[in-house]
DNA sequence: GATGAATGAGGCTTCATTCAT
DNA sequence: TATGAATGAAGCCTCATTCAT
């Protein structure tokens, strides 16, 4: 500080800089990875553009993330799996009806991932996971396990307190997957069909929840989906 | 026919060999391309892994199309665009409940479809759309919307005919093939859950159908969904 | 003639065809590669085309030019150096000024080769031929050396007689060939300047028979440069 | 400047020697580019040639120039129309005959193009620009037009001054620029005379002043060569 | 830590030439 | 003779990764 030599202190601010900016570093660069994955898919998308998009320069990524594959995992731990347990903590403590929450569940989920684009990681996982075997099996463990257990666990105990049908667990998942998953692809793709993606839920959601229903003749949907 | 000149004989043996070879080669081409596109991707195919499997050189598929793109609309079109007149044709004479045509057009879709490779096709849409626009707006226009327009009638076909309920026909059409799409994408990725697909299917409709039925308590899931 | 089986006539006329054909093959072959070299030089066209534009197909022009090279050989011939023996023969007897001499010879350049196909030919070899060096031994022994020669015999005769200055033969030489070369390779360039070439030969040939001349003055363009 | 900091010269010392070297390479890249499309053609210059001309890699090369067509352009800018600006000071402050100042435009000429590589450049463009439309737009706008309009308003200063005869000043430029365009191309092909090029030009230069001149003998041509 | 110049394997496409028919 | 399907070497260009500064 009190050191006569110009460039000591020229030297000090930069470190400083540099130390208070190398935290901030891998977030920008997750950030502009995350949207160019999502854009462009993996195998398309060039560090380059990651490394401009987050103002630094090429080897500056590899500086942080070892490689592009490494690079796409911190993309997912950081939108997706990392969010597991927070979820996995909210859900255990739900009450009220399993219709409820599976609607709740979905909202989150929509909020959370559909709406963003960490739903872009989806599709991109399913449309590239074969030409990229390790980071299909980090996916696996890391989102499409726990996603599933995660409903799984919904629907059975909505089974288990005799709301819905009896139905088979594994592939009822699916149900409710699917439309969502889908809605994810679709999103992100320039095969947009340009749905709403409220009232695309909504239809779904009622009619889905109308059919599992272990009473549908009587009460449900009287009240007609709600399109907002 | 009855021809006593064995010139005559040889020359047309040897036409037809020719013919035989010069008509096989697109066709096996196609096989090949339909395979690894399926199975990769469209960027991350080589053209000259296309020849290989189809046992000719790189330069030969050249002969046969002009590019990688015309190679992968030839593909579109053998195997998916082609055969909408076919069906169109189909439903148009289709008489019976409008459930029974959902459930017979799921099934012919099932069959010539979403069980064979050409399924891997709109994984691969979905998922590199964005990056090759002509190979999109061709998708588009040759698939995407005779398809929505087929179903969509089929969903009016119920309504007007007071089977289905009176739901909105444009968010319906999804209700119906997000399932459908979602089970093409997941048999052709590396994600693939795995699945029975007549399960699956038989799952998704049987639901669908209740969800969608007029009178639900009456008609629909008395029998239970068939799984097979 | 009277053979009962059809073949056999058949075959008859296709053998007579073809050996009508046989002889007109090679100069439909010669003519449109002449036309395609001019156009777009040695390197960039492609046998096919040549082969196209003469109503035959790839594998018949090689039958009867063994390479590219072998037919680009066999245009020069036909085109350039098969004629030298006749104007060799029609300058030996010319009676009249060395300076009319000249005249004429450029005219009958002109006509023969500047104003024609031919003059393509220069262009390309001057173009080409360090990338083909068979080619251009070729088109030294078979064109420059004849062409050189015949112009310095003239230019020889015109100092002999006192028509002209005693210049260096050699160099004065290309005081002659330069323009008519570079008109030549102008013309077949996309750079051409649009000159009308009579009125530029008229020009140059003009300017470089008064600078030649022994006594501008007097003798050289009393007789109107003929332009027409 | 003169700082006692050690760190501060090593790092001008980084710095220059790195700008150097970035700077370098475009030059050494356009110098190799120079030489082999004077060498070989455009078309038969292999890029990956060039860069190891220069001691760089093929990516290297894209680095600097974003396609072959784009390094051609600036090896034009490089030697020949970035110069124009020069030339044309140079001439507008002549003082002397026409006669002088076109002995002396052409000295110049062939001092910094003519007998540099420059001149490859040349006869490159009359021999590719028809399979090239771009390269050939552009060399027109950067140098035919800039070339030709100098000449001309030397002659038509000659012209004005009473110093040669009142030639067609569009068709005169050609009188001196076929000799000179044809020695560049002569130079530059496997076909080369192997002509001395000063005396070349000291022989062209002289007939065809000689042949403008308003009084080359005494009286000189009284009636003009008609070149309408 | 940060830079960005450099690399080179690999992809799509062209085309002279061969050869079975 | 005539065909044209087939070949494969070679060219331009891209991009993940390295490394000297």
């Amino acid at each position: 500080m009190t050191s006569s030599c110009p460039i000591c202190e020229i030297a000090a601010t930069v470190r400083a800089k540099r130390e208070r900016r190398k935290e901030a570093r891998p977030g920008e660069l997750l950030a502009a990875a995350l949207e160019l994955f999502v854009e462009k898919g993996f195998a398309a998308t060039r560090v380059e553009e990651v490394a401009k998009r987050a103002g630094v320069s090429k080897g500056t990524l590899f500086l942080y993330f070892s490689s592009k594959e490494e690079l796409f995992k911190a993309v997912v731990r950081e939108n997706i799996s990392g969010r597991f347990d927070e979820w996995n903590a909210q859900f255990a403590h739900f009450e009220g009806s399993s219709a409820d929450m599976l609607r709740y569940g979905i909202q989150v989920w929509w909020e959370r991932i559909g709406a963003t684009k960490a739903a872009g990681i989806t599709k991109l996982m399913l449309s590239e996971a074969r030409n990229f075997p390790e980071l299909t099996s980090f996916y696996q463990h890391e989102v499409i396990q726990p996603g599933t257990d995660l409903i799984q666990r919904v629907l059975q105990r909505g089974v288990d307190r005799g709301e819905f049908r009896p139905i088979d667990i594994r592939y009822g998942a699916y149900t409710l997957l699917a439309p969502m998953l889908f809605l994810a692809m679709a999103s992100y793709s320039a095969l947009n069909p340009q749905l709403d993606p409220k009232q695309y839920i909504a239809v779904q959601v009622e009619t889905i929840l109308y059919g599992l229903s272990s009473q549908p003749a009587g009460s449900s949907p009287t009240q007609e989906p709600r399109t907002s």
